[in-house]
DNA sequence: ACCTATTCATAAGG
DNA sequence: TCCTTATGAATAGGT
């Protein structure tokens, strides 16, 4: 919209991605609150972050415009029965019916409870499994990506700041190595200033932090992440 | 906004009102789709007309992301006994919601509405998964031996039958083949009698039966079978 | 968070 | 509702 257009679709870089979020969420927010105030609308708006962060804004109130939503679709929807208006009519025995089916069928996605089921319906439920791992995992790998991505970003930073400050003024070296002297004299690096220490232990926790993830995430076995450290490892 | 800026408060004039609320609806609905296709963001917008007629979008399902509010919310205020909640412990409730969790519980396992999911939460699911795959992959291959097994005692048992019959008095065969001679006369193999001619049609059969078993089974991707056909053969 | 060039949205009028 | 147009608003990219 400026400086340049931009094409409506899903934004790679993650952190333009946030601010694009922030932004037009605003933005958003506000005409939603002006088409209420100058036309007298009602209105209600919930937005979830792809970080799964909640945001909302209602004219009246939430509930209040979900509830009008409801009785206005059940006025005009005489069939397509929803969720609820389906679980509202429903007798407790088929209420609990269906507990007990949905209970067996997740039984059976666990690999428990299969000794009744037959060749054809293990087949299906093999295919089901199959199905909903590759979709889990490449959402998992995504996250994964992006997380190291992050974590790539926030490394970089601290080392150009690490690199800007090592070019401090050496006035400024020598009071602080005056000071801590009473503790480090032994260190011969002139360059090993106080600053520069503690920016070096910035890294070092960022390190820790980093190949923290990678062994909790390898632990749990993740197999697409023997792909993803040597690709990570290329970038870092 | 153009030509002159306005005020936000409710417009008075009504055919202008309406026009307006035509047009910013429409950049409302506009600028929710391209937030949601931006940052994939999950967006719900609910809006009602000061002549109640209904206007919605949802990025997902309405249903849906209302949902997922209930839950975030109930997430985060661990307290507020609504008084819905408060007042509905009857046991119709309980049920209700347990088919709720269920269902969700069953979608995420089936790789669906995984929008909310952290990293975390994506691996616990990916571990299940693959325990459940394990165990039903196990145990459908055990099935799928038993069947081949099976199968194939069938075909010994046939044709030991067939040959058991084959020594049966030429009488017979004789009489069934004057029967017969009018049909099909021009066989010159002695030995291919009617009764012979039956079981070689039920071992056909069989046959049949067999290679429709593997060829389903090949269809559905089983790749246990890569292992599975040529034990099969060395048996049969 | 702020800046600003640029595109977008839309008020007014027909 | 649609079209046009002048102009105020929103915002992408950069700092």
């Amino acid at each position: 919209m400026t400086r340049k257009r931009i094409q409506i679709k899903k934004i790679d870089n993650i952190s333009s991605r946030q601010v694009t979020f922030s932004k037009r969420r605003k933005g958003l927010f506000k005409k939603a609150q002006e088409l209420s105030t100058l036309c007298d609308a009602d209105i209600a708006l919930i937005v979830f972050s792809a970080t799964s962060k909640l945001f909302e804004y209602a004219s009246s109130s939430m509930q209040q415009v979900i509830e009008r939503r409801d009785r206005h679709s059940a006025m005009h929807r005489l069939d397509r029965p929803s969720i609820e208006m389906q679980i509202e009519t429903d007798s407790n025995d088929i209420l609990r019916k269906k507990v007990e089916d949905k209970s067996r069928e997740l039984k059976q996605l666990y690999g428990e409870d299969l000794q009744g089921l037959t060749l054809q319906e293990l087949q299906k439920l093999e295919e089901l499994l199959k199905r909903g791992l590759t979709n889990v995992s490449k959402l998992k790998d995504e996250k994964v990506m992006e997380e190291i991505f992050t974590l790539k970003r926030k490394g970089v930073e601290l080392m150009e700041e690490n690199q800007r400050l090592k070019q401090v003024p050496s006035i400024f070296q020598v009071h602080r190595q005056s000071s801590e002297s009473i503790i480090s004299n032994s260190s011969n690096f002139p360059e090993d200033g106080g600053s520069d220490t503690s920016l070096k232990l910035g890294l070092v926790y960022f390190n820790y932090q980093l190949i923290n993830m990678i062994v909790s995430l390898e632990r749990k076995s993740s197999y697409t992440l023997v792909l993803h450290i040597p690709i990570f490892l290329l970038f870092f």
